[in-house]
DNA sequence: TCACATACCGAATGACATTCGCTATTGACA
DNA sequence: TGTCAATAGCGAATGTCATTCGGTATGTGA
């Protein structure tokens, strides 16, 4: 009964939202800027959403899913395990965490400040891992559950990790080093498979 | 000439923000909360540090150093590689990143908050990379230079992802899992190279 | 003892996120 | 097709901070 929210309005916050979330990240945007961009009133903002947390939430949402599942199409088309693992760190951790023109500022500023009323919902976050499981599962044929299990949680710590330099730490640390250095890492947790295979061999 | 700063009062701010920050976080932690506990008045804080960020970061300093020098005198302790590596690993990330009564959070959160004029002094970046980067060296003797630099990356980047998740993440994500993937991966770094030691001896 | 730089204080100021009181619309129902 | 209650939408508060300002008082170097 009475009147409805408009999909129209709800659509344009979040436009705006993700556009100035990008351009000056989530804390230095207000809401009354986002209303303004929207074309519509600072308190009407608060029709659509409870908070600037749940605006960020909204934004950052869909994006992830968006740049996951890109992500995902590109791994399963390389030809080799080796060529999927690649692509999937490199992907991952180049590509989406610490991408500046993306939504990762937004989250861990988001996140960073949130109150004790802000909860979000956990479902994103279980369907990213679970995202990442398969792509690791596809990048690592014949590893063993507890192997992969390991990797996915080393992959999101890594993104994390990323994420919170991104744009907070300094120069000094260059990402790229991290990246080439996780790597490196998994290659030798691959090789020494094969090594241990080449020695005790069984199938 | 004319009056002195009290390395009293310095004190006493200093004392009641370490306090507080740990007590409330950074970002619930105000200005004027700290100079009640400090026994001096909100503006007055402004005469010793020139912004909440300072103080955060004048706060974290010496926390981190004492913190990474109990880490180094452990490790150190430990009688075989293999001892100094976990207890790098699981000091560093169970210990000091993922602790709770600590001032990790407190940087996260000045760091996510901080505006573009707040700088610190790189100084404590250097310093702490330099002594992982020392104590990989004691735990994983006869390495070479470039894995030894990889890991101290690796290992510098999982601090962060730790440290961001302390309190922003939810518990479906398990920091523990991800300190015994990461060092899971390690000892496969290391075993690597004694199985290819042994394949191809050349001592 | 004098003079001045400045520690120290209480009261602004300015930015925000969020809330309030009110008006205008609109969708369900008679 | 008219009525009306829920609520979208708005402009003006509110409340909370970090930070600044204007003034006073004190310690220090001369």
């Amino acid at each position: 009964m009475a009147r409805q929210k408009s999909e129209q309005v709800r659509k344009a916050i979040l436009e705006a939202a993700h556009r100035l979330f990008i351009e000056k990240g989530y804390i230095a945007t207000t809401i009354s800027s986002i209303a303004r961009a929207a074309g519509t009133s600072q308190s009407n903002v608060y029709v659509y959403f409870a908070s600037k947390f749940e605006i960020a939430f909204a934004v950052f949402d869909p994006w992830l899913r968006t740049k996951i599942a890109a992500l995902e199409a590109n791994v399963t088309a390389q030809e080799t395990p080796e060529e999927r693992l690649r692509t999937l760190i490199d992907g991952l951790l180049r590509g989406i965490a610490a991408d500046r023109s993306g939504q990762t500022l937004t989250l861990v500023q988001a996140l960073a400040t949130a109150k004790p009323g802000d909860e979000y919902n956990p479902d994103l976050l279980i369907w990213t891992m679970s995202r990442i499981h398969h792509m690791i599962g596809s990048a690592l044929p014949n590893s063993d559950p507890a192997e992969r299990e390991a990797l996915t949680h080393s992959l999101m710590l890594a993104f994390d990790g990323i994420a919170l330099r991104q744009n907070l730490r300094r120069e000094e640390i260059k990402d790229s080093h991290s990246v080439d250095a996780l790597y490196m890492m998994v290659r030798a947790l691959v090789d020494r498979r094969a090594l241990t295979r080449v020695q005790e061999p069984r199938d």
